[in-house]
DNA sequence: ATTTAAATACCAACTTATTGGTATTGTGTA
DNA sequence: TACACAATACCAATAAGTTGGTATTTAAAT
């Protein structure tokens, strides 16, 4: 067991006063020291070159590079560093997807500062904390609105602006096959226009990034 | 001058974390006693009816009720409340109508900490904080990409997901109108397509709300 | 009094998106 | 093996958005 004062904290947001915020309760209720802040996935490895990290707390809505890649990178570059992902969304399948590629937790931002800090004492423990996926344990349902890889890497170019034709360009696809995949994305989130389904696909946490 | 304890804050912002991060912030540097916060505006505006309050720090960006509505009810109300809006953007044009409406301070969110602190004091020396306006001031240039009153209210409709058609029904406007204005609108942002010009739009802060 | 800008409205040609189908291939699983 | 599903591709009809114009009215500013 490390000591609270030698436990070394980095964090990731793109928002300074999140930064703060967190920096704050992790000070206040005396966690770990604090030993660096990023505004996105590109500064936190930076960081981690050079200090000692036993929990990066990130973000996943950055940009540049979002939380899940940010994520990925540290698993595998720096296996040791614990991960705790901050969302401003409940995407269940989003979760799962963090907890297979090897983070710690995961919270939701609508939650209570408490839950920051049960989170990271629960990390410092060396257990995994995520709250949705318990609650989902219960109330188990499978989901249909579930997108594949295919649709949400199309997903996310509809939102950059790109539109059916460019898409199709940039991953060698058929006109065709770019259209179904977006007209199969709509009829899971049930819209029927290219604003609503970036408006639905960001509430769900489909998109990570604006 | 009132004593820094009798100094009462309200907050409100959607994220719970930027809540305690500014909770935090007013604690430690001892600039005030935090009275209450909220999730959206009206929860703010029901705070001022039962407590008195002497600063207002607002989000601009929010659900229900964003940041700009809620600065008008609450000038028009509680004309004693000293206002502080935070955004994520620095939208000039946004800033100015603020400062007309009679708020005192604006500051984005991608600042320092520390300009929040500054902020909270300049404001409570009853003097106005509009760090970006008065940068604005030494390089000043006419945007060219103003907005006007109309296209700003279809923008968000059409941000909404609503289509021109369903645009036209709502405002009693022709269907033509709405997408004259719509083209006006891509063109002073420089877009060719919905999704850019919404993108766009929110990047520069013509958006408050998605 | 003249100019400027906002808001309104219309037309036509063209491009994209939307809807509702069908169909094939490969992969992994019951 | 049979089944489900992801990914691919195609067709056709309709709806919506995009582009490039013109034009009128009203209100505010010079």
């Amino acid at each position: 067991m490390i000591a609270n004062q030698n436990y070394n904290i980095a964090i990731a947001d793109d928002h300074k006063l999140i930064l703060a915020g967190i920096r704050n309760i992790v000070l206040d209720n005396q966690l770990g020291t604090v030993v660096g802040d990023a505004s996105n996935g590109f500064q936190l490895l930076q960081l981690l070159q050079h200090k000692k990290v036993h929990l990066a707390i990130i973000d996943v809505n950055m940009p540049e590079m979002n939380g899940v890649q940010t994520a990925k990178k540290i698993v595998e570059l720096y296996p040791d560093v614990a991960i705790l992902i901050l969302s401003q969304y409940e995407n269940i399948e989003l979760i799962k997807e963090l907890k297979i590629i090897g983070v710690k937790g995961y919270l939701s931002k609508s939650f209570e500062s408490d839950q920051l800090i049960e989170g990271i004492k629960t990390i410092k423990e060396n257990c995994n904390y995520f709250p949705l996926l318990d609650r989902e344990h219960i109330t188990f349902k499978k989901d249909k609105t579930q997108l594949t890889t295919r649709e949400l890497e199309i997903l996310s170019l509809i939102a950059k602006g790109k539109t059916s034709k460019e898409i199709s360009c940039q991953l060698f696809l058929s006109q065709y096959t770019v259209e179904t995949h977006r007209k199969n994305c709509m009829r899971k989130l049930e819209v029927n226009s290219t604003i609503q389904l970036i408006n639905v696909a960001k509430d769900k946490g489909y998109i990570l990034y604006e």
